[in-house]
DNA sequence: TTATTCTTGAAAAATATTTTCAAAAACGGA
DNA sequence: TCCGTTTTTGAAAATATTTTTCAAGAATAA
């Protein structure tokens, strides 16, 4: 069973202006919403009843009613922990809050992933020659941190955050390497296009992203989706962020996990790391 | 809350033979009636709509729709245990492994941080002309990344991985400068030699590490602990990775909750990202 | 039996939801 | 820029659902 609030975060890119602002409505307010009918939805989110039709509809379900039901579904079984605080009072709380976020996020992962898909990539990125993971901004820091990992178990690997530099290596790529694009909307236009030109040449291709129906996710070959940006996260996107890396971990343990070589590599590193550090 | 099939139970006897067939119904076959309407239960229990409407005012309920929601939470709470656990291959098994890690991890994080030592630290980089964020390695990485999103919020900020720029930049740096420290083992000698450097000129200096009483918590200021790393986590240390993210995390959103200016950065911010991004 | 009350469902009224359709907005090409 | 096309949207119409009203018929009591 998919989780309507994690689907209208994956699906929110995707969705028309009005839609959007059901969107927000649901996913900051799912208490209220459970209650309302149509027009007292409509109404709150500042749109017409046909806009929360269409909603509904775009999120699976083909009655209003249908989807009220799953949605006091899905909360009742997230309730369990009843006395979490929303507003943050002081900074104790905040923290709270943010770990709270943090770990549903993880949760929300686990339904996300599809472990078919997670062997598949790290086949691919296994068997090929080079792996170029392509993301700007903060994706590109996570593409970094995924970079940094994945040399550790002797994978030929390499990111780049410089969209000039993400074209340039694309357009190098061969059929025996694998880009994967980082990004937490899937709508950031110079990872898309860096994406497509290796696409072009033949290289294999994976998105990372939380954005089911997202460009990045329509150009490549494999999506691992990751958690949607959530509006109530943390400034940081934490729990988006978290869960790209979760995915990254899940692709090197995987690797690992299925090549024997991987091992000697990592104790051959750890061995070289020492003198770097005290004691 | 009363649960509706007890109440219905025990009001049984007090109920008019019309609505005794209502209550039959429900009490046999509960699951299907979330699903119907007030014409299709009507239909069903051999009854009329009107009959129906008397039967849930009865329960306690002013509207059929209040009742169906109720009894739908009921109902989900009783089929609470639905760990099903789907085609376990090998790679399943080492994802939801590295899932309940990261749950877990979030979880100790919650104990290890210290909300003063947060607020704290936030007021540094808050009150400082320049933060600068130290690590090497993937630690680099996570410095870099917490830097791209404190300059997002305003915070004059850099990232450094290199250990050459390091200690430049520690060197130059000057009393209203805070210097913050990112290593998991909190033994990694370049970052501790940098950080060392620029506490000698008068920067505040503040550690990110899991290692307690590890040579470069002694050195700073300030320690904000992460979580340690495990060696049950996934290769990429992926537990104390998103500690140490979640910690820049806090402290960014409580730079937020704390200052109004950073708020309307924000959104400049983000207004100045759309034309980067795809519709 | 007959008057009275109680129970019930049909139908009317009130609400709620879905569909249709045209106006308005956004988009794309010249 | 303009103009034609497509997309998005909400008003209103069409359906569907729910609640209320009310009178017929059943049950009860005298």
């Amino acid at each position: 069973m998919d989780s309507i609030l994690l689907k209208a975060k994956s699906l929110y890119e995707a969705l028309k202006p009005s839609e959007k602002k059901v969107a927000n409505y649901l996913i900051q307010r799912a208490d209220d919403v459970i209650h309302f009918s149509i027009t007292d939805l409509a109404e709150n989110a500042g749109c017409s009843e046909a806009s929360i039709s269409r909603f509904v509809r775009k999120l699976g379900f083909s009655k209003f009613i249908d989807f009220k039901i799953s949605l006091v579904k899905e909360l009742s079984l997230l309730e369990d922990k009843q006395n979490v605080k929303n507003d943050a009072t002081g900074v104790a709380d905040l923290i709270h809050h943010l770990v709270q976020q943090g770990v549903k996020s993880y949760k929300e992962l686990s339904q996300l992933v599809n472990p078919l898909d997670i062997e598949k990539a790290a086949d691919w990125i296994a068997a090929s020659k080079h792996t170029f993971l392509f993301g700007v901004g903060s994706s590109g820091s996570i593409a970094e941190l995924g970079a940094s990992i994945l040399v550790r178990i002797g994978v030929s690997c390499f990111a780049y955050a410089d969209p000039h530099m993400q074209v340039i290596v694309g357009s190098n790529c061969t059929p025996e390497d694998t880009v994967i694009g980082v990004s937490v909307s899937g709508t950031i236009k110079d990872t898309i296009k860096s994406v497509q030109v290796a696409k072009n040449v033949g290289a294999k291709t994976i998105a990372i992203t939380g954005g089911k129906e997202s460009p990045l996710s329509k150009e490549v070959d494999l999506v691992l989706y990751s958690s949607p940006q959530g509006f109530e996260a943390g400034i940081g996107s934490l729990g988006a962020r978290s869960s790209q890396m979760a995915i990254l971990d899940m692709l090197i343990s995987t690797i690992v996990w299925k090549n024997e070589t991987c091992r000697n590599t990592i104790e051959k590193v750890e061995q070289a790391l020492v003198p770097k550090r005290f004691s």
